[in-house]
RNA sequence: GCCCGGGUGGCGGAAUGGCAGACGCGGUGGAUUCAAAAUCCACUGUCCGAAAGGGCGUGCGGGUUCGAAUCCCGCCCCGGGCACCA
């Protein structure tokens, strides 16, 4: 709460002794070792090859690790206590990995382009980079403060000049590769075009290569590359001044960040081509360690829908005539139930359709239903469906995507032929068919699916069953077997068999959903009328912003608007001074073309270049990359920090990959997680990275929690001046009301990691934040709860350690209840910190200490094995009692205690006992000993004895050293 | 609606078929102190009881089992995600 109500207690007063763990001590025993570790180097791990190796001799024949955390913003407000969470977990699972005999790679790196700095910078006018450097330069302070043991020489920032170099020598690689469908990877673009030029490869537009001027042959070669560009509709923040992923979207249409509007505008940006892996991106799921809710996260962003796409023909309709007939051909819908084709009575295709003006009728056929007409009852089928269309535009998609929204629809007039049973079925324009989603246009099956069903009740449309229910759902919905479908409460979606399902061709009749999906795809595909398709959610990636802050493209664009990539000698394409950074904000509605401000650097935007015919001046391009850029692969930088050309050395590629534990957010789950897999199977099937996956197990941490308060306007007021009183809380004499949020600057409610660490040290916030609970679980902050923490800290220092002297204590024999504990907490925080589970750790150390607290005697093996084990989580404390009871070197590298088996034998066991499932007491007896006389014993302890008095036993349940249970009555 | 988590004391949590509530916070009482802070000791799920001991108790209702917080079936509630995705 308040900072008057943390009780420092770093002022040791003058009858405390000299030696006590107080805060003051805390503070010198973790200033010294910090600066003793930067010295020794303590956390430098070293490369099979290259700069980095030396010192690898000594720790070839360990096991490698590399521990990572998401990289952090380098905000300028610094760390508050919920930002180090996750890096103190994987700091105390790569100092126990280390200790277990691994060479660890644990380092941090830093996130750096991206808005706030370059907000910043357009308020103050200070150049980002600037503010950027000083941020890390604090960041880098602060995390050394927490003890976190990082490899600083491979703490690397995106915003690095070579760092820079190695985004845009990635993109380079994407852009000179297309996805070959054939092998299902990417491969070098100069492989597509050798093809195309011996015509081993037709192009898919069915242009001619070798009839293609050298700009045509630029433009078709956009289609297939990984990177490209593309004028299509992308999601345009006006307020932001740039466009936005769809992972940047929220579901109300506003951007993820700030909040604000976003549109959808035609315009010409970078793409990604994530969609070429959308299958791998799925499938590979299966081979990760990583939380069931990311996974799932994922899989349904990627969307994938396994069905088919059926052409259904235009009848030819006496009522239609003229000169759209020679366009109109077929609609080509998709779905994932084709087994329910004979139940298909019609088609409907959203009003975004392409093909919509070329279905609209001239007239309505004779005995067209008012229902179909739509609601202004038109006169003609261009009437309706222009104005239906019309309306549809003008709703937002929450509009349209409301809940329980009436399903509505307008007859075109024109009717489709099912190709199963030849069947004439009317067309439909209807807006709960979504434009951008399988073909924009869908068969109606409104027996077996619900929408379906409501359209066709709201229209008068028939309902065919084709799928027989099943027993339950009929008696279920009080039917009967013979009931009609269209006297069905609603549509039978489940998987039943199928009825009233054949053609002179094809017969589904008797089979189960799944057997004839299989059968009718075939004979679609025999009859090319259809083929099995799957279809996925996923977009490509939107990939350019109109921004300053971020990494250059390594592209520039010639006279005839096509855009070429540079050299990789050229790399790094570095950023130009501006004037001014900010991106060009516009109004809300305003529809002007965005400019990006790097076109206000003049001397930059046009550069004079011989890329192979001749000396000639071609535009830079002058859009940005995104934040997303530069997280993608910045595991390899860490890999290999200096690394000029390419990916990095291959030899420490393939020692070091994958990451073997990622730790971070979840708000991760399909931006970064998403790309970064994408880019490292790119750069897989290239041959630059050796495995098919980044990050092998993942663990999400929890958000650390925080009491906020609001003041009577709602508004959020500093959580740090806000006292408690008798009345509630108060905040500048004025009554606040209290909340839970997660910690941050928008609920004024940071603790500040600093503050915490002057008065607890840093060892006791380490372990504070690991005591609160599991990892992955959101724990509230109290300033109180550290308090706890401290004090065991100071009893495991008095365990080891004089007070008065501040010599270790003598050793002594200790009983053989401690030893056994002792050999008990080593086995069980071995297994707590191989499983992540550094809250129970803590308390099986907290137990161990307030044992020897109470029954004193500890010998030498006793005090080291309870400093090697809190080492990974107080690693100061553990170092200075270490180097306290005569060692040299650091315990950073000392072997993990191990315990002994024969040492957790007890001579004697007490035994709980059971009758009839209630604990009515226990027996002392000699370990091991037989069933029949723990039966005995059992049977004669007085108060087990008083609740079977009378009572005949039917059973004992025996589990030796562990349980009695007495069946009685 | 669908998918993924979760529901245990005043609070954070522990126990994944075998003594429910480890450990910590908070609370109560005590030691120390002129006093306080800090520190140490004891108690602390709830109800009955002086105690011994007993009843109840892990969201609700059933079931399996000698034995269920834990496994199964059916619900309720909370958090997160997706959502007219054919």
């Amino acid at each position: 709460m308040s900072s008057q109500d943390v009780s420092p207690n770093e002022q040791a007063s003058s009858e405390a002794p000299a030696h006590r763990y107080n805060a003051q001590l805390a503070n010198e025993i973790e200033a010294f070792w910090q600066q003793t570790w930067a010295k020794d180097e303590t956390y430098n791990a070293p490369n099979p090859s290259g700069e980095l190796s030396k010192g690898f001799e000594q720790v070839k024949g360990l096991k490698k690790a590399f521990v990572m955390d998401m990289f952090p913003y380098p905000s300028g407000s610094g760390l508050h206590v919920g930002h180090p969470l996750g890096f103190i977990a994987t700091d105390i699972y790569a100092r126990f990995l280390r200790m277990t005999g691994h060479n660890v790679l644990h380092t941090m790196g830093f996130d750096a382009f991206g808005l706030p700095a370059e907000q910043y910078a357009v308020q103050t006018g200070m150049h980002p980079r600037t503010t950027t450097e000083d941020n890390i330069k604090s960041f880098r302070h602060q995390l050394a403060g927490l003890g976190l043991g990082h490899d600083t020489r491979r703490s690397v920032a995106t915003t690095d000049r070579e760092f820079v170099r190695f985004t845009q020598w990635i993109f380079l690689q994407l852009f000179n590769a297309w996805y070959n469908p054939d092998l299902k990877k990417a491969q070098p673009i100069s492989g597509l075009i050798a093809d195309l030029e011996s015509s081993a490869r037709k192009l898919d537009s069915g242009k001619d290569w070798t009839q293609l001027s050298e700009t045509e042959k630029r433009e078709e070669l956009l289609n297939y590359r990984l990177a490209y560009t593309s004028e299509a509709n992308v999601n345009w923040c006006p307020q932001l001044g740039t466009v936005l992923a769809n992972e940047e979207v929220t579901k109300d249409n506003r951007s993820e960040r700030g909040n604000f509007p976003v549109f959808r505008r035609p315009l010409s940006q970078w793409m990604m081509r994530i969609t070429a892996y959308a299958d791998r991106l799925v499938d590979d799921l299966d081979t990760l360690n990583w939380p069931e809710s990311v996974k799932s996260l994922q899989r349904n962003w990627v969307g994938r829908s396994v069905g088919a796409s059926v052409d259904f023909a235009i009848a030819d309709d006496q009522v239609f005539s003229g000169e759209a007939s020679a366009k109109a051909g077929a609609i080509n819908v998709f779905t994932t139930r084709p087994d329910t084709l004979f139940g298909a009575t019609y088609v409907v295709v959203s009003p975004e359709h392409p093909a919509v003006q070329s279905l609209i009728a001239d007239e309505w056929p004779a005995d067209t239903r008012a229902a179909w007409k739509g609601p202004l009852d038109s006169d003609t089928p261009r009437h309706a469906v222009e104005t239906y269309c019309a309306v549809a535009a003008n709703h937002t998609d929450i509009e349209r995507q409301a809940e329980n929204r009436e399903k509505t629809g307008v007859f075109t007039g024109r009717f489709a032929v099912n190709p199963v049973n030849g069947n004439r079925i009317p067309i439909f324009v209807g807006d709960y068919v979504l434009a951008h989603y399988g073909t924009g246009a869908i068969m109606a099956v409104p027996a077996h699916d619900q929408r379906d069903f409501e359209f066709a009740k709201a229209l008068e449309l028939p309902i065919v069953e084709v799928i027989k229910p099943t027993h339950h759902w009929l008696s279920e919905n009080g039917l009967s077997d013979d009931t009609p479908a269209d006297a069905w409460p609603s549509a039978f979606v489940d998987a039943g068999t199928a009825v009233r399902s054949h053609n002179a061709g094809v017969s589904l009749d008797g089979l189960k959903v799944e057997d004839a999906k299989v059968k009718i795809c075939q004979w679609l595909e025999s009859q090319h009328l259809g083929k099995a398709t799957t279809v996925y959610k996923l977009r490509d990636w939107l990939f350019s912003r109109q921004r300053y802050w971020g990494e250059p493209f390594p592209i520039v664009w010639d006279e005839d608007g096509t855009p070429i990539a540079l050299d990789e000698s050229m790399l790094p394409i570095e950023l130009p001074e501006v004037e001014n950074f900010a991106p060009t904000v516009v109004d809300a509605n305003d529809d002007t073309v965005p400019e990006a401000p790097l076109g206000r650097a003049d001397g930059w935007k046009q550069v004079r270049l011989d890329l192979g015919d001749g000396e000639k001046t071609y535009r830079r391009e002058l859009n940005t990359m995104p934040n997303w850029a530069g997280s993608c692969a910045y595991y390899l930088r860490y890999i290999d920090p200096n690394h000029t050309d390419a990916a990095g050395d291959a030899t420490n590629e393939q020692y070091w990959m994958n990451v073997d534990l990622y730790v971070g957010g979840v708000e991760h789950a399909v931006l970064h997680l998403l790309y970064s897999r994408f880019w490292h199977k790119a750069l897989y099937d290239l041959g630059y990275v050796s495995t098919i996956e980044p990050f092998q197990r993942l663990v999400n941490q929890g958000y650390v929690l925080a009491d906020a308060f609001t003041d009577e306007r709602g508004m959020y007021v500093d959580a740090n001046n806000v006292v408690k009183t008798e009345d509630g809380f108060v905040y500048d004499g004025r009554p606040v009301k209290q909340h839970t949020g997660k910690m941050g600057k928008s609920l004024k409610n940071s603790v500040d990691p600093d503050f915490i660490r002057e008065h607890y040290g840093a060892d006791s916030l380490r372990l504070y934040e690991m005591a609160m609970g599991p990892i992955d679980a959101d724990r509230p902050w109290t300033n109180t709860g550290i308090i706890g923490l401290f004090r065991f800290l100071q009893r495991f220092w008095r365990n080891i350690i004089d007070e008065d002297t501040g010599q270790p204590h003598t050793f002594s024999e200790p009983t053989a209840e401690t030893s056994r504990l002792v050999h008990k907490t080593i086995a069980g925080v071995r297994d707590d910190f191989e499983n992540f589970r550094f809250n129970t750790a803590i308390a099986k150390l907290i137990e161990l200490s307030n044992h020897v607290t109470k029954n004193g005697g500890l010998d030498r093996e006793g005090a080291e094995a309870m400093i090697l084990m809190i080492a990974p989580m107080a690693p100061h404390v553990a170092e200075e009692l270490w180097a306290r009871v005569g060692h040299e070197s650091s315990v950073t590298r000392a072997d993990f205690p191990q315990f002994d088996p024969a040492m957790l034998k007890q001579d004697m066991v007490e035994v709980p006992v059971q009758v009839l499932g209630k604990l009515r007491g226990k027996v002392s007896v000699p370990t091991g000993c037989n069933d029949e006389a723990l039966q005995e014993a059992a049977l004669k302890e007085p108060n087990v004895a008083r609740h079977i008095e009378g009572k005949t036993i039917r059973k004992v349940v025996i589990i030796p050293d562990k349980l009695v249970n007495i069946v009685a009555n």
